[in-house]
Formats: C-alpha cells, sequence, structure tokens
DNA sequence: TATCCTCGCGCG
DNA sequence: AAAGCGCGCGAGGATA
C-alpha cells in the first residue's frame, strides 16, 4: 500500500512525452480519467500484475499491450528476421502469475510462498521500457509486421479477458450442483467418508469378484482382484473393461465414475472453487505453445458435460453459450486456401458436407478422417479413411503433411499469424544424431525414428490447434468490445422491470463492473459463455455471431470459409 | 514427511 | 475398438 509508481506517456514513435508518479491507491482513478479521454492501449509488465486491482476499483480498459505475452511469441516467432535483443532478455521468458482466485486471508502465505519460486517479470518502469523497446525493434524487423501485430493485440487483449472472466465468475448453481451429486453419489458424507451410493455400488463389485476386501481405489490392487477373478485386462481403463463381460464389470464401471465426479467435481471443488455463487477458475492465457489457453486451478478446462445443468444465470438474466462447429477443420481450409474443402463446411455441418459430396460414406467416417488428417493417424480406421482426403483436399492435406514433414526433420512450423513452434528438445536432437551415427543399433534407429514422428505428428497439429486458437482469441477480442458496448441493465431501455433489484443481487457476486451489463463468463477453446441481462440477450446473441464474423474476415479476409455458430440463450446451461 | 511419477479420465 | 493432437487434476504408490 502506498508504494510510488510511474507511468510514462509514449507518442506514436515510442518517443517520451510525458510522465507521471502516483501512489499504487491512485493508479485506478488515473487509468479511468485516460481511458475516458484517449482510449490508449496500455502497457502493462505482466496484465494479472495491473488489472485485477482496476476492475476490483470499478475500471476497464479498453486495449493493452501484455509485454509478457508478446514477448513469448517474438522470441520464438520465424517472422520476426532479428530476434536476439528480445530472446536475450530472458527475464521476461517469465512463468505466467496469475492473480489468486479470491483474496482469502488464510491462503495469503501459502499463495507468497508458491510465487516466490516462480519466475516474475519485472513491474518496474525502466525494465519496461527497455522491453517495449526491444520488441518494437524486432518488430519492425518482421517479414509481415500486420499480421504480428494482429496476434500481440488479440493475445494482450486474451489477457485482458481471462482477468475480466475470473473477476467476474461462471454464476453457478450450488443447490442444482450439491443435487446432481446428491442423485449420483447419495447426500454429502460427514468429514471423508464415501457417500451412501458409492459404498452400496462397492460393494455389489465386491461380491460379483467374490472379493470382500477388493480395493477398487488403487489401480494396482485392482487389477490383482479383477486377475483373481478371471478378469483379463491389462489395465483398469474403463475401454477396457468395457470389452469384459462379467458381472463385476458394470457396477465397477459405475463406481469409476462415481469416484471420477467426487474426487473431480465433489463437495470439496464446490467449497474450493464456488463462493457467492460464482465460480472462478483460474486462466493461463497463451499457456499452451500452440496459444491455447492452459487453466492453473479450478479446471476449468474441464467441467463435465454432466454439471452444465449447474452454470444458471442470475434471476432476471440469461446465459448465451455459442461454439464454433468443427473450428479447426475450417481453420485448415482458410490457411491452406483449400476450396474444396471450404466448401464442404460453408453453410453447413462439415463433416456431413464430406458425405454429401461422397468422400466418406457417413458423418462418423468424416470425423474419424477429419480428425486422423490433422492428428497425423496412420492405422486402423482413420489411417485408412485419411488418404481419402488427400483426393479430395489437396491443398489442406499438403499444409498438415508438409508441417509434419518440417517437424520430423527437426525444423519449426508456424501458425498463420505468426507464432512459432518450440525448437525440439536436447534430448530429441540428441536422440536423432546418435541414430545417424555409425555404430547406432537397431534400438537407437527405432527410438530416433519414433521421436522425429511424435515430433511431426506435434508440429501437423501445431499449425491447424494454433491457428484456431488465434481464430478464437480475436473472436474474444472483437466480443469483449462489443458486449461494452451494449447499454447497462437500466440504460436505454425503459421498459426493464425491477432492475434495481437486479443490480442489488448481482453486485455482492460479480463486482462493480459487471453487475450491469452484458459480460464473458467462460471461454473454452472454441467455445464461450456470456452472461447477459434478459432484455439484452438477443444483442449480445448477435454480438457473438458479429464477432465470429469479424475474426473470419481479420484473420482470412475474403477467404470463402465461414465459421458457423451453435448458439443458445437460456437460463441455463445446456445439458450435456 | 515432502516430492515426483504413473494412471485414468474429464475437456477441446 | 481405442488410434492420433493439446491440456489439468487427483489418487495411489514409489522415492528421497
Amino acid at each position: 500500500m502506498g508504494s510510488k509508481i510511474a507511468v510514462v506517456d509514449l507518442d506514436g514513435a515510442r518517443t517520451r512525452i510525458g510522465s507521471h508518479h502516483l501512489d499504487v491507491d491512485e493508479l485506478p482513478a488515473f487509468v479511468r480519467e485516460r481511458e475516458a479521454q484517449s482510449r490508449p492501449r496500455w502497457v502493462f509488465s505482466d496484465t494479472p500484475n495491473w488489472y485485477p486491482a482496476l476492475l476490483a476499483a470499478g475500471v476497464r480498459i479498453e486495449r493493452c499491450s501484455d509485454l509478457r505475452l508478446t514477448h513469448a511469441i517474438l522470441m520464438r516467432s520465424e517472422l520476426v528476421a532479428d530476434r536476439s535483443a528480445v530472446a536475450e532478455a530472458d527475464q521476461w521468458d517469465a512463468d505466467p502469475v496469475s492473480a489468486p482466485a479470491a483474496p482469502e486471508a488464510e491462503a495469503l502465505f501459502e499463495v507468497t510462498e508458491r510465487r516466490s519460486h516462480i519466475k516474475q517479470v519485472p513491474h518496474d518502469i525502466e525494465s519496461a521500457l527497455a522491453e517495449f523497446a526491444r520488441q518494437s525493434t524486432a518488430l519492425e524487423s518482421a517479414s509481415d509486421p500486420g499480421r504480428l501485430r494482429l496476434l500481440l493485440a488479440a493475445e494482450s487483449a486474451g489477457g485482458l479477458v481471462a482477468a475480466e472472466m475470473q473477476a467476474a465468475g461462471v454464476p453457478w448453481d450450488v443447490d442444482e450442483h450439491d443435487r446432481i451429486l446428491a442423485e449420483e453419489l447419495g447426500p454429502r458424507p460427514m468429514g471423508d467418508a464415501k457417500p451412501a451410493k458409492m459404498l452400496a455400488v462397492a460393494d455389489q463389485v465386491r461380491a460379483a469378484l467374490d472379493d470382500p476386501r477388493a480395493n477398487l481405489d488403487s489401480h494396482i490392487k485392482l487389477l490383482h482382484s479383477l486377475h483373481s477373478a478371471g478378469i483379463n485386462v491389462a489395465s483398469t481403463s474403463k475401454w477396457e473393461l468395457a470389452e469384459s463381460d462379467h458381472p463385476a464389470i458394470a457396477p465397477l464401471l459405475e463406481y469409476k465414475k462415481q469416484s471420477r465426479l467426487l474426487a473431480a467435481n465433489g463437495w470439496h471443488w464446490l467449497d474450493e472453487w464456488v463462493s457467492e455463487g460464482r465460480y472462478r477458475p483460474v486462466y493461463v492465457p497463451g499457456g499452451v505453445v500452440t496459444g491455447r489457453w492452459a487453466a492453473s486451478g479450478g479446471g476449468a478446462l474441464q467441467v463435465p458435460r454432466q454439471l452444465r445443468p449447474a452454470l444458471r444465470a442470475d434471476p432476471g438474466w440469461r446465459l448465451i453459450s455459442a461454439d464454433v462447429a468443427q473450428l479447426e477443420p475450417r481453420a485448415l481450409a482458410a490457411m491452406s486456401g483449400d476450396r474444396a474443402m471450404a466448401e464442404a463446411g460453408r453453410g453447413r455441418d462439415l463433416y456431413s458436407g464430406l458425405v454429401d459430396e461422397g468422400i466418406v460414406a457417413t458423418r462418423q467416417e468424416a470425423k474419424i478422417a477429419v480428425l486422423g488428417a490433422m492428428y497425423g493417424s496412420t492405422t486402423g480406421d482413420s489411417g485408412r479413411l485419411v488418404p481419402r482426403l488427400r483426393t479430395s483436399f489437396p491443398a489442406a492435406m499438403g499444409l498438415v503433411d508438409s508441417a509434419a514433414e518440417v517437424g520430423a526433420a527437426g525444423g519449426l512450423v508456424s501458425t498463420w499469424l505468426g507464432r512459432t513452434s518450440p525448437v525440439p528438445s536436447q534430448g530429441w536432437r540428441r536422440l536423432q544424431s546418435a541414430s545417424n551415427q555409425f555404430d547406432a543399433t537397431p534400438a537407437d534407429e527405432n527410438r530416433a525414428r519414433r521421436a522425429a514422428g511424435d515430433q511431426g505428428r506435434f508440429t501437423r497439429n501445431f499449425v491447424v490447434q494454433g491457428t484456431a486458437a488465434e481464430w478464437a482469441l480475436a473472436w474474444l477480442a472483437d466480443l469483449r468490445l462489443r458486449l461494452a458496448r451494449l447499454p447497462g441493465v437500466d440504460e436505454g431501455n425503459p421498459g426493464a422491470t425491477s432492475a434495481g433489484e437486479v443490480t442489488g443481487h448481482m453486485a455482492t457476486a460479480s463486482g462493480p463492473v459487471f453487475s450491469r451489463r452484458a459480460h464473458l463468463v467462460f471461454f473454452l477453446h472454441d467455445e464461450v459463455i456470456v452472461h447477459a441481462p434478459a432484455q439484452h440477450a438477443e444483442a449480445a446473441a448477435a454480438a457473438i455471431r458479429d464477432a465470429a464474423a469479424s475474426a473470419g474476415k481479420l484473420l482470412f479476409g475474403d477467404a470463402p470459409v465461414d465459421f458457423p455458430l451453435d448458439l443458445t440463450i437460456s437460463e441455463r446451461a445446456a445439458k450435456g
């Protein structure tokens, strides 16, 4: 509290034209005023270090550059001719640090403890100015700075969205969640006891195995019990179990399902991650090398469909859920300029398009073929179907095949906007050179070949997954601005009723910035959920659609590829 | 007792 | 008929 920070104004040529010294507590008012005057592009060392406090004070910003996020892209991008200066400034190559999910007093010690061995970027003004200058120079040396600028802006906007979604939280119906748990597991037990329905199912399994002491919670012990009962499986995974037909299998699969629900999203999860009716997972923008977001806490990447009914809009509000159908193949069609593939997906389900065009017989086959093409399958049904795509979609297949070839040889690949894959590890390179030595054994050669294949499948998928992630970021970035421009709950709609009551309820859970206006609450690779006042739900839905159309134009111009959405407006997220 | 690894399963 | 990409998480078991 009360520590001094410096803020510097730069003009378009990055020349210093002013500076200010503020107490940290004065920052929100300062930012609010500047934002109202000129909506500058703020430069943050690291968004989670600055933005949560602004949001808590009721201040949103329109745009920023996040130096940590942009550094990570620029230091690797093949588009940048001279990236040595950026790459050498390795204090900026730091771990993502997320804002704590909720300021809980008892967790403070733990949080500081954990953060102390995490490498953080510097937050002082001179370091930031120096890095900003290095990045600007690098960007100017790029072969296609326009694309990279787009990527950097989208990436930074993603940082803002993550902070905003964490501040807003997903409206979560704890009672509904508890009902689902009770239905599946039985009522909440005391302490760490197992719920009643689980105990009952476990007894059925033990009876069927004729093994009253069988331990179902340890893979190893369970495997022994299964073998003793004459069930010959190599693992306890459910797909393998499902192939046996023994009376113990059905209750065992049921038990595993219950056990998973309890461990991953049971009452303990509810206590830890949902408070005041808001689920606040921790997002990590740019956390995956492909550009996808990762998560670190709360399991935002794996909320089971079973629990989707627990997402519930506040009274007088709606949830608008939207996902892009077949985002990755569409991104591939667009970036490769494959007109036939674009045509297969235009105005319809892309998989059904493949059936209509006579390329495969069923939608299921189409899905297996397309996923196989993007993931690099060579065996089974998928390996059999992929070659048909090579005939029909030569441009798309050429792009992924050549990405795989480059990767297998140790090379780098880049996404549409210029995010470049990481160099293969030293261990990988050692394997390859060992297999080229005169005394290489067949085992060496095998290992090297397998590793080369793995790397090839990684780079094959990198260009597609990464470009899809860019589309999604562009979608998000545009959407957050469109939503911010929608009127508040009691503005511009004289017909609105009980608005005061609704906002009164909201103010606690969502904080001052989000309590009155449509806002993003969830994002997962190719889907968004927006929480909006009922009277603006249609406008919010239109914003989601318009943002998707803009994203396609922004990235791919007039390429004949569309990105259709499945969109639902409801009080509850759809049942899975 | 703390930390790492493997397994299995949830999500896209 | 569980292949073929990217993740996070919890539990049990092994290791320090």
